[in-house]
RNA sequence: GCCCAGAUAGCUCAGUCGGUAGAGCAGAGGACUGAAAAUCCUCGUGUCGGCGGUUCGAUUCCGUCUCUGGGCA
């Protein structure tokens, strides 16, 4: 792989609460760096709380990227955030400062680390059209892609019709199939001369520490957060209000659930989706694991190893 | 102290007219190319409270003990 010559690039992941935000800033205190979020939350305004944003206080003393960049009833999508994230590392390397990404969101990492597949956005029309076929009747959906696009319809169960209406999609916008544009792409980019942290602690101390940042983001005002995204005239029904957190919030504040029901709702789809995000890190060759505690400046030689190798 | 009801998976409980047991939740594992904090799939062995007895065989029936509720004193 080559990787002289190209902009180096510090990755920080893992699970959620694990304490990449604090790494960040840690490495911010002594090093020339910028940061930019690879959080398919943060991006939105007005939705600080319950994603864990930095702090402003925080966020002045480093550059952030890719926060507060749409409104929650605004499109967005892995390909806008990584135009978006290309374009700051770019500005970032040439301001001769280290472009740092952080965050929890594997799609949004691998994507800007390993390029994306030229292909066409969402077509809302398309797939209002597809759902209300599938509601018909069950499974015509993969049927129908199998018929288009076999090789596709075998690796996706039927119900997972999120999946099935973007291979269709695809393959309508594109006259070719999924598959196809797959086999080519095969994230195979490298654009960048990167190096990926990814910090993790055991188990139930992860539980652990979600346990008490559900706690804090509740004192810090997260349902009041909540009732103010709905008076801002947003519908619960839009896909980012079913957010981990938001969702619990309107529940409560609809009267569907009380105050700890909500809570522990919250605690638990948080340790599902530090389970989920933890899947997804752990087959990615690239990354160096490290565990929790993490002895301070241990992040350092990482650096140092990463613009060596940059050189 | 006496009476009653319980004690089965991490939790709540079902069940076995005697042939070593199963739901929900929690949890675990996996998938993922413009919805990704979303979405989708798979996974249930546990001294059936302890010790005795009856029985070919007891988690199930009987006795006893321990513990937990509730009631009466």
């Amino acid at each position: 792989m080559r990787t002289i010559g190209k902009i180096p690039l510090l990755v920080i992941t893992g699970p959620t609460a694990a304490g990449k935000t604090a790494l960040a800033l840690e490495l911010a205190a002594h090093r020339d760096i910028e940061i930019i979020s690879a959080d398919s939350r943060q991006v939105y305004r007005h939705m600080d709380i319950g994603t864990a944003k930095a702090s402003a206080q925080e966020r002045a003393h480093v550059a952030h990227h890719c926060i507060d960049v749409v409104d929650v009833d605004e499109p967005f999508s892995v390909s806008a955030f990584s135009e978006m994230a290309h374009a700051a590392i770019e500005d970032i390397h040439h301001r001769g400062r280290l472009p740092v990404v952080v965050g929890g969101t594997g799609l949004y990492i691998r994507a800007l680390t390993w390029g994306l597949a030229p292909l066409p956005g969402a077509d809302e029309t398309l797939r209002r059209k597809w759902h209300a076929l599938e509601n018909e009747k069950k499974g015509s959906l993969h049927t129908c892609l199998s018929q288009i696009d076999p090789e596709m319809a075998k690796g996706l169960h039927i119900n997972d019709v999120t999946r099935i209406i973007r291979a269709l999609e695809v393959h309508t916008l594109t006259g070719r199939t999924m598959s196809n544009w797959q086999d080519e792409h095969r994230f195979a980019e490298r654009p960048y001369c990167a190096l990926k942290l990814a910090v993790t602690c055991e188990r139930t101390q992860l539980y652990q520490r979600i346990e008490e940042r559900v706690e804090l983001m509740l004192t810090q005002g997260l349902i009041e957060e909540a009732r103010m995204l709905l008076q801002r005239g947003y519908s619960p029904e839009l896909k980012v209000m079913r957010t981990i957190g938001y969702q619990q919030s309107v529940a409560y504040l609809r009267g569907e659930l009380n105050l700890a029901q909500a809570t522990e709702q919250i605690k638990r789809d948080t340790r599902r989706y530090a389970k989920r995000q933890l899947t997804w890190l752990r087959h990615d060759k690239e990354i160096n694991w490290l565990e929790c505690p993490l002895d301070s400046g241990s992040i350092d030689k990482w650096v140092d190893k990463l613009l060596c190798r940059c050189r």
